[in-house]
RNA sequence: UGGGGCGUAGCCAAAUGGCAAGGCAGCGGCCUUUGGAGCCGCCAUCUGGAGGUUCGAGUCCUCCCGCCCCAGCCA
């Protein structure tokens, strides 16, 4: 305790802000958040934000919302809207600090004009083609540009009437003058304006030249006061070259640091395919639920909840990672195994017919709505002498460890009673289409005097009282774990899983899921947690999207059978 | 073959020269009116490899191997 900094258990950069407030390097601590509005946020973005967030929270310091919006080509404001619904969702706030680079390109011409002066940029005539043959190689060093040397009279002129509107898209560049040879690619001469003659969402017409991102993003965060610029490692090596603009200004110097970006099995992350998907139509659009979007997730049932705690598990370091997605799973599961109020909804229905149960008789029973939360209440549901229970719940000739209904076998029927099967009855084409039972009126409400014991539990809706729903079951977007490393010649989209969605139309639900409303979650008893889609309100029929499934042991089980030849 | 990073269990990830945390997955068992949940136990003689320094090395040194990123007027 006292001077030594608790470093234990936290990850390297939470260690680095230790040692910086421990040294008196920083007071306060102000992270951000800076999305280019280009796309959709999804998982990847939220390792981000709850990294930035958490860490200006934890440390009682500030959190800004930037958009870096220096490509007008490629943003969109429906971009900005669904990013600031996502973050907020997220529970990130920014309070009143929500900026965009958009807001600092006048400083950035000052600037950029500023380091013409000091002889450190120039305008370059050479196309986009010469200047990459110019560069030179990863091995070999770059040529100067012919323009380099122009006098800092006629750079400012020409930077001056580029501003103007005097030159067509891409004819004239300003570049940093720093080092055809440099080793590292980013400080050989970068681009820092380029003539695009396009409007932008904000700033409209007023420019024609656009600051590059790497001209944009360091003087950003210097003028915001960010302490910690936390990024991704691809922008590594970018570093020196944030450090060289930052230091020919002479202005604040935040610290920038590196981590490894997510990626997730079964799915990919990349803004670029994620918008092909969309494009293609392979997927309803950004906020379909198999997305790995933040839009996609909430439609799916994800919580913000959920979606912190899956990024706290993940932790954060440089090392490249593919998180399996059984983790995210394992966390929504975790959450809404406590909130969700129990349902019980039959995916495939198979009649059940109670003969020794009085023709015209209803009872309403009562149901725990959640046994993790005695708060959450009962509810009634209805019995009567024929039910539905799941397809999948009966079978004529069970294998061994079988506990559903089968002929001679008492199961219960949760909540209600235990019946016994006595009889099948067969179509034409050998194929069950009704179960006889009788039950045991002892049993009401699942157990008995004599407390005996079945082995199974199912869960069954009442055949006059059951409400029709539709249902949408959801596998992993893609059938391998990484779509990083693929085969010579294959692409990810040869990867796509034919059964990513199944729709079930004719479900039959419990009375009291007829009136929800979009975004209502529910566990539906024995098959997974469902959470109200918007279709809801246009279909006229409650939809439910299957947000993850319960975990199976029942499936285990089979699979193991089956291997050792059962 | 230039530069910048990274290698700890099936997947994430701690460790800061002192006897390899934790989570997910998996495997046993208990319990159960959800084959859910919960509970208990097991799961690295070993840190990409080889040497070296040290009483002691995942941590320090040397060499080697592997993987990722950079040649946009994208971010």
């Amino acid at each position: 305790m006292s001077e030594e900094v608790d470093r234990t258990g936290k990850d390297f950069i939470r260690q680095i802000i230790d040692g910086d407030l421990k040294s008196g390097k920083v007071k306060k601590i102000h992270t951000r958040f800076p999305p280019e509005p280009n796309g959709y946020l999804h998982i990847g973005h939220a390792k981000s934000i709850c990294l930035n967030y958490g860490i200006a929270k934890e440390y009682g310091g500030k959190f800004n919302l930037r958009f870096d919006d220096t490509n007008p080509s490629k943003e969109e404001a429906e971009y900005v809207e669904s990013i600031i619904e996502d973050v907020r969702w997220l529970g990130a706030d920014w309070e009143d600090r929500l900026f965009y680079a958009s807001d600092y390109f006048e400083q950035l011409y000052e600037w950029a004009e500023q380091l013409i002066k000091k002889g450190k940029a120039y305008v370059c005539d050479l196309s986009a083609e010469e200047i990459r043959e110019y560069r030179g190689t990863l091995t070999e060093p770059g040529r100067e540009s012919p323009y380099r040397n122009r006098s800092v009279e006629e750079n400012l002129d020409l930077f001056r009437r580029m501003r103007a509107g005097e030159f067509p898209d891409g004819a004239k560049t300003l570049r940093a003058k720093i080092d055809m040879a440099a080793p590292n690619m980013n400080m050989r001469d970068p681009v820092m304006y380029r003539i695009l003659h396009r409007k932008h969402h904000r700033t409209g017409n007023k420019w024609c030249i656009y600051p590059s991102y790497d001209w944009t993003h360091g003087q950003s965060d210097s003028i915001e006061g960010i302490t910690h610029s936390l990024c991704t490692l691809e922008f590594e090596d970018h570093r020196p070259l944030y450090d060289w603009f930052l230091e020919q200004l002479g202005i604040y110097h935040p610290q920038q640091i590196e981590f490894a970006r997510l990626n997730i099995s079964h799915t990919v992350l990349s803004k670029r395919k994620l918008l092909q998907l969309v494009e293609t139509g392979v997927v309803s659009g950004w906020d379909d639920p198999r997305m790995p979007t933040i839009a996609g997730l909430r439609r799916r049932g994800y919580t913000p909840e959920a979606i912190w705690d899956f990024c706290e598990r993940i932790g954060v370091s440089k090392a490249d990672s593919l998180v399996d997605i059984g983790l995210l799973e394992h966390c929504i599961r975790d959450d809404l195994n406590r909130r969700a109020l129990r349902r019980m909804v039959v995916l495939r229905p198979l009649k059940v017919i109670i003969d020794n149960y009085p023709d015209d008789k209803v009872e309403w029973l009562d149901a725990v709505n959640n046994p993790e939360d005695e708060s959450a209440g009962t509810r009634k549901i209805p019995f009567s002498k024929e039910v539905f229970i799941e397809r999948s719940d009966f079978m004529e000739n069970p294998p061994k460890k079988y506990f559903r209904l089968y002929p001679g076998n008492e199961v219960r029927l949760k909540h209600a009673y235990y019946i016994t099967c006595t009889d099948v009855v067969k179509n034409e084409r050998g194929e069950v289409v009704e179960v006889h039972c009788t039950y045991d009126p002892e049993s009401r409400g699942g157990g008995t005097p004599d407390g005996r014991r079945v082995r199974g539990t199912l869960h069954f809706v009442s055949a006059k009282h059951g409400v029709p729903v539709e249902v949408r079951l959801y596998d992993t977007l893609f059938t391998v774990p990484d779509l990083s490393n693929l085969p010579e010649g294959k692409d990810f989209m040869d990867y796509l899983n034919p059964n990513s969605l199944e729709v079930i139309e004719n479900a039959l639900a419990e009375p009291s899921l007829s009136n929800v409303k979009p975004g209502e979650k529910f566990q539906f008893l024995r098959l997974g947690y469902f959470c109200v889609d918007k279709d809801t309100e246009t279909l006229k029929k409650p939809v439910f999207n299957r947000t993850v499934t319960l975990k199976d042991t029942w499936a285990k089980i089979q699979r193991k059978l089956k291997k050792n030849g059962g």
